[in-house]
DNA sequence: GTGAAAGCGCTAACAA
DNA sequence: TTGTTAGCGCTTTCAC
């Protein structure tokens, strides 16, 4: 068994430093170093000497020192909203493993959607002193972040947020996303297509989801496109839980939606539940559908009509792309994923007669 | 706008140093060093000075360069299974919040369950010299990582594993988490107060989780100390998603089982999904169980019937167990935690005759 | 092929 | 109150 050994009084033995290493073997620390990193030239007798030492001294290299000596530290800052919504956690499932494959360490700061805990987590990652960063932020046109991060050189790669919308120019800031704006008017063309005339829709806070608005304008731009009229969205707070009062409220309309159009699938989720609880069925009376493809969506029955974003698939792909821009390499614009419409069974074809309207449908 | 400004070409102005921000402010490096740490006296116009001064230049600290010397990191290590499963995302939400508020920092890694990931995930992690560790392993009576961080004392908490099982011994691993033997027992006697005399288990690999053990033995105990006999459990690869084949078989015996008590949420909803797709009504004709307490299980309808455990909570209170080890503090015991039935609707009263056994009922 | 020495950025003795 | 200096552990010139 390799030292250092535990004293036995509780306290341990320091962990054996390339200078001890160095001693044992009777070299220099530089020649330690080479046979590590099998940099330089080492003759292969020393080589080997060095490395059956350093293994049975149970030397582990420390990082801090490296990476110090470096100015580098192969560590990739994660900034995330939250990691209770599924989207996330699976993302950042995604970007670990890819890390991982990539000899590249991640550390993981989550925000609450605060714009001031992303500016205290941005900095705490900076003075980690991470290559790069990988972030979800609550506004990408208007973030101080992104502007402290583009004024110091920092690479960085956006997930899920979508700067520019629908026309984000090549030059402007890295991205892996959906076309959210897109996969919104595919959704909303597909409820119309079920017949739904009176389509609302609910969403996450605008102004802490750009994404959020971007589904919202391929909700309107779909709406218009049918020469149908859009509604105002209902913007909900990413904490709320409990979405019965609005939902009575905005079915007790004297022209109720028949389809309800979820920014998420959290939200949609929530919303059938309500709906169900309030002795609405779904979708024979309400169709709904989400946004993200969750897995837990699967689960549900039926199954939840939604756009499924290759979530995992978007973290892999922002490391790769953060790791170019890291060594170096230009920008060449952001990296589109594509989206799939999941058509489950929470968003059907009309009723004929909406049962809370009093008046009919045109 | 402080510097260091991006120099145009895309290259970017080195950070400044402690050294350039002493010199700017006519002082030397410990000055500064004292007044950024408010450590040692300094005189109040110096102070101010020199805060001045590093505000201006953009000045952040570089925290290799503190923690290479201070042989600390404020950094703790997470090493989990997967984030895909949201009882790990949940508990690691926890953890972060819980870092945050203590100025510390983490360093996330997953495992996949493999015991090999294991190994090198934590090897990276103590590389980076981690203050400690906050880890889930497969099997925490038998592992080499567990037996590694002993013997080098490296400070650790473990969360779900239950190692000891029924007896952790107060000399033991650190650990948190719920007695899940005891939640494991009362929700079979659950079921079986609700009329179930034939209940089966499906579990996780318990080489993969003792948890899952610990939650069969519960199971065990109840089935004895009501006198009825138990059966073998299902043993499911955490990796599976679709278990139709499986519920064939067995709800095909000949005295098949009425109640299903699944040792994690995610088989739970997995198995209703598919019971359902087998033209099973849950629970009129099965009745379904599950554990951990997993939001999504409060969007199924109905309810998920379930275990809650505290997943955030043991989180924070890992955090907090961790920094009291690292501080020096001596181990006191594991923190069990309290967990709760959540009685939904997926588990109801046995009906009077089975569909699909060929033998009624004893 | 190997070693001596400088230095990455910071803190903490020790001196003044 | 402030400055000088050593050194955390490592890599990498530059000699030899």
């Amino acid at each position: 068994m390799p030292n250092p050994q535990p004293s036995g009084d509780g306290s341990v033995a320091k962990a054996p430093t390339i200078k001890e290493v160095a001693a044992a073997a009777g070299v220099s620390v530089a020649t330690v170093s080479r046979a590590l990193n099998a940099s330089g030239a080492v003759h292969g007798t020393t080589s080997a000497k060095v490395l059956a030492v350093a293994r049975q001294l149970g030397f582990r290299p420390n990082l801090m020192g490296r990476n110090l000596r470096a100015t580098r530290t192969r560590t990739l800052g994660v900034m995330l909203p939250t990691l209770n919504h599924p989207v996330f956690a699976e993302c950042l499932q995604g970007i670990e493993t890819q890390a991982q494959s990539h000899q590249q360490v991640i550390a993981v700061s989550t925000t609450g959607y605060q714009v001031d805990a992303e500016e205290r987590a941005s900095e705490r990652l900076l003075q980690q002193r991470v290559d790069g960063l990988i972030l979800t932020v609550a506004d990408a046109a208007h973030s101080s972040v992104l502007d402290k991060l583009d004024a110091e050189g920092v690479p960085y790669v956006l997930v899920f947020n979508q700067p520019g919308g629908t026309q984000p120019s090549l030059a402007a800031r890295p991205f892996v996303s959906v076309d959210n704006f897109l996969a919104g008017r595919q959704m909303v063309e597909h409820l119309l297509s079920l017949g739904h005339q009176r389509v609302h829709m609910l969403a996450g806070q605008f102004q802490q989801s750009d994404r959020s608005l971007q589904r919202f304008l391929g909700y309107q731009a779909a709406m218009s496109a049918a020469g149908l009229t859009w509604s105002q969205p209902l913007e909900v707070p990413f904490t709320t839980c409990d979405m019965r009062s609005e939902l009575q409220d905005l079915l007790g309309r004297r022209s109720p939606p028949t389809a309800l159009f979820c920014s998420n699938d959290q939200l949609a989720m929530t919303v059938i539940r309500d709906l169900r609880d309030l002795g609405l069925r779904v979708p024979e009376q309400v169709s709904v559908a989400g946004f993200d493809g969750v897995q837990v969506g699967e689960w549900l029955s039926p199954v939840l009509t939604t756009v499924v974003q290759p979530t995992a698939e978007i973290g892999r792909a922002a490391v790769d792309l953060l790791l170019q821009l890291i060594a170096g390499e230009r920008y060449l614009g952001p990296a589109l994923l594509h989206h799939t419409l999941r058509l489950g069974g929470t968003a059907s074809q009309r009723a004929q007669q909406h049962q809370a309207g009093s008046v009919p449908p045109p």
